[in-house]
DNA sequence: TTCTTATTTGGCTAAACTTGCAAATAAGCA
DNA sequence: TGCTTATTTGCAAGTTTAGCCAAATAAGAA
């Protein structure tokens, strides 16, 4: 890969990084169905330390995923992308066929 | 998050992660266009040690995402995934937009 | 201003990831 | 069998990431 090929991917990289943590998964998914929602929500929601959940958002933040608004106190994020849903159709699809080859493999056994 | 829900998310992380590295994302293109490669090939491609990149293509079968096939001595990898294009537009889309907020924040600075 | 609430950031530790070199396998060839 | 080629694996070092607690900010409310 030459210097101009490797930044295409390494910049393709950082948004799949972004997304490759359990919590940021269901962070998008809760901010496909919500709209928006607070910290405050994600936190309940997420189950860990607020500082962590926040720190979660800035890297979602960083990747371009999400945007945020502030109003009075509190801390407002939603998605900024549509097209997430037809990644996790597709991850499912992998996920369920990786089943089939365990079950396969049993079988064979 | 419950226990079942916690699951479900990191089977999904696990697909993300796989792919979270600029060299496997090179990979499965090649795999996109090429049908099957050799670690050779793609050695030569990303342009590492090749046991790096017998690593990272190891990364990739375990995810479920490449398929391997031995051949004399040579090993042949190709791609399990039909869907990995749809994954690549939308993450371009999400470059292309933060490209256009970086640009606005430039303007408006 | 002082207190409270919501969120972010600093600091630290533990765990995970990446990489190259060297050694181990595995298969074909002489 | 002994040699060469293609690939994987063990190991060690360096880098990044995740998580929590405590401290810092920021905005309302008293």
């Amino acid at each position: 890969m030459n210097k101009k090929e490797l930044a295409k991917y390494e910049a393709r990289a950082q948004i799949f990084k972004a997304l490759a943590h359990p919590a940021r998964l269901r962070v998008m998914d809760a901010l496909a169905q919500h709209k928006e929602q607070c910290v405050c929500d994600l936190t309940e929601l997420i189950g860990s330390d607020m500082s962590t959940v926040s720190r979660h958002l800035s890297v979602l933040k960083n990747a371009g995923l999400v945007a945020v608004e502030k109003r009075g106190q509190m801390v407002f994020y939603r998605s900024t992308v549509c097209c997430l849903s037809g990644f996790t159709d597709c991850v499912e699809k992998v996920l369920a066929n990786n089943a089939k080859q365990q079950q396969a493999v049993l079988h064979a056994s």
